[in-house]
DNA sequence: GATTCGTTGCACATGAGTGTGCAACAATGG
DNA sequence: CCATTGTTGCACACTCATGTGCAACGAATC
């Protein structure tokens, strides 16, 4: 039965969002089971720790797939991400704080593939003058998305939330506030 | 002696930085001091971060109060700030990584006054309409200084990722970018 | 030379988290 | 009814960091 795997994964980053450093009994706890349990599914703390980001990679990877087969200019792409994004952002912050951490090393390249996207995806702004150019794509793209999860952090993470949150991206890989205010307009 | 003491809250918040989980051994071992001689000085691991943290924020609260005292504009006043704390931003980023953890809740206050003047100053600048309001000044500051550390720990701590930073930020509080430009490059 | 002060090197107690082993138990399905 | 499978509830060993106690040691000071 994957029910009880599936359910501690969901639980766990949610425990694992608000402290990183919870133990396996928290976790197991908060999934209405026993610690002996949950090292019935995962050997080790790391192994669910790789699975749960494992499982947010897949997720946020056909997303990905799905914005990009739209192919629209890179700052209308770089929209429809946050706008897909912001409804489990709050959720996934997690995924930030685990690549600092003890198991950074081992979860860093796991999220190899949503850095590349996204390294891809304002390398591309980039090239079409879309995008600024005061830093790499590789940290642009980094520093970007890693306001994003900051104000679903801060911010309750709401409607206007979104907004805020394509505006403040936007700006800050260099799209003109008057385009980067009618882009957060109409979000897909 | 205050040799000792200094040398192991130097040493400190260069070894937290590296790992905001570090024990007070590997501290001390990295202050050429036994585990013994660190609680000699600090009663508890807690006491050292709180001493370590009363220091920064005392350091960079002399430094707002002098670019406070040059009563420019508030867009000129972040781009002073930034200059300001970029030759240490590297060093300080601890200080981002230990309002969440284990003593998030006790560290936070310390921090107080260096959020207080962050969101004042962007404060001015939203009622001068020098800064956009995407985002209430307390989460936009956040936001903003939040970026300028990120892009300390990415990328290379050089002159041009000071400009780097300088633009990043001014972008993302809605200054246009002909005057971020600008701005960033007269550094006092 | 005696004293003070900071440092050192242990030993020790404590607490918490990890991971394992094993027997019992309940539900599921052949 | 029986067998499989997943869960439970211990007990246990292990590691690791924290914090304390105490004797000894070295250097500077009186």
């Amino acid at each position: 039965m994957n029910e009880t795997r599936d359910r501690i994964l969901d639980v766990a980053v949610e425990v694992l969002g608000e402290d990183p450093d919870a133990g396996v009994g928290e976790i197991a706890s908060a999934a209405g089971v026993v610690r002996r349990t949950v090292y019935g599914h995962f050997p080790s703390r790391l192994d669910l720790i790789r699975a749960l980001t494992e499982r947010a990679v897949t997720e946020m990877s056909a997303m990905f797939a799905e914005v990009n087969a739209s192919a629209a200019a890179p700052d209308a792409m770089w929209v429809a991400v946050v706008a897909r994004i912001w409804p489990v952002a709050h959720r996934y912050r997690v995924l930030l704080a685990l690549r600092r951490g003890e198991y950074g090393a081992a979860i860093h390249g796991l999220l190899g593939p949503v850095d590349e996207f996204l390294a891809d995806l304002v390398q591309q702004g980039q090239d079409s003058d879309v995008f600024a150019r005061h830093l790499s794509a590789g940290v642009l793209s980094q520093v970007a998305y890693g306001a994003v999860f900051a104000i679903a952090d801060n911010d309750l993470s709401n409607e206007t939330g979104a907004r805020a949150a394509m505006i403040t991206s936007l700006l800050m890989l260099g799209v003109p506030e008057p385009r980067a205010i009618a882009l957060a307009g109409n979000q897909p």
